[in-house]
DNA sequence: CTGTATCCCTCTTGATACTG
DNA sequence: CAGTATCAAGAGGGATACAG
C-alpha cells in the first residue's frame, strides 16, 4: 500500500458512499420514518407519504426489505394485506435520521435566508454601484 | 385546516424532503466530510474525494456556499488560489453527518449479509422443499 | 389490495474543451 | 489553478395497464 497519509478521510468518504446509496433517496427515508410511528399497510403507507407512485414504493419497500430494515408480513386474506413493519436495524436508522430532522428544524429557515440572500447580491453584483 | 389528524408524520416528511434534497447528493456529503478536518482548495479536495468531475465539484460546491454552509475565499494571486472552508452551519451538519456515519459503521455488515441471504433465499424460493 | 411490466421523459452526471 | 459551457449517456422516477 503506497497511498500517502490518508488521514482517516478518505476511508470515511468511501464509509459515507455506502450509507448514501443506502438512504440517499428520500423515498427509503420517508418509508423509514413513516414506519416509526407503528407498521402500516402497502396503501397506508402510499397514502401517508403521498406524492409516491406504486412502483416506487414497490421497489423501496423490497429494497428495505433485501436489507433488513422491514419486515414483510403477508396475511393470506382476500384481499390480500401486506403489513409492513420496521426490524431493529430499521428502527436503529430512525435515531440518526431524527438527529438529521432536528438538524434540518434548527437551520433549514436559516439556510433559506441564506439562498435569498446569495441570489439578491448575485442579482445585483452586474449594477451594484448602481443602487 | 381540514387535515385528518397529521399525527406529526407528514409534516417530518416535508421536512425530511427538504434535508434530502439538500444532503442527498453523495458529492455534498463528501465534501463537507472533507472540509471537517480543514480547509482545502480546489484541486485539494478534487483530488482528496477522487472520482468526482470538475463540474461537480464547481456545481456542488457554489450550493454549498448559496446554503452558507461553506466559505469561499479568493486569495487574489496567479495562479489564483480559492479555499473552501465550513462555515458554522457547515459544521453544525458535519455532526448529524457523523452519526449517520456511526450508524454506517456499525451496520453495514450486517446489511450486507442480510442481502446475501435474502438474494440466497430468493434463489432457493422455488426449491425450497429441498432444504 | 398488492405487486409487476412497459413506456417515456427528465434530471443528473461525466467528458471534453475552452477562458480568466 | 479555478471555473464555465456544451454535449452525450445513463439512471431515476412517474403513468399506465395488467396480473395474482
Amino acid at each position: 500500500m503506497d497511498m500517502p497519509a490518508p488521514t482517516g478521510v478518505t476511508a470515511n468518504c468511501r464509509r459515507m458512499s455506502s450509507v448514501l446509496s443506502l438512504i440517499g433517496d428520500k423515498w427509503t427515508v420517508m418509508i423509514v420514518m413513516v414506519l416509526i410511528e407503528r407498521p402500516r399497510r402497502f396503501n397506508d403507507i402510499k397514502r401517508t407519504i403521498g406524492g409516491i407512485s406504486q412502483q416506487m414504493l414497490t421497489r423501496t419497500l423490497k429494497a428495505l426489505d433485501r436489507d433488513g430494515m422491514v419486515n414483510r408480513t403477508v396475511h393470506p386474506t382476500v384481499p390480500p394485506q401486506v403489513e409492513y413493519a420496521l426490524t431493529e436495524l430499521g428502527y436503529s436508522l430512525a435515531e440518526p435520521l431524527r438527529a438529521l430532522g432536528a438538524w434540518a428544524g434548527a437551520h433549514l429557515e436559516e439556510i433559506d435566508g441564506n439562498r435569498v440572500r446569495y441570489d439578491t447580491v448575485k442579482g445585483d453584483e452586474l449594477g451594484k454601484s448602481a443602487f
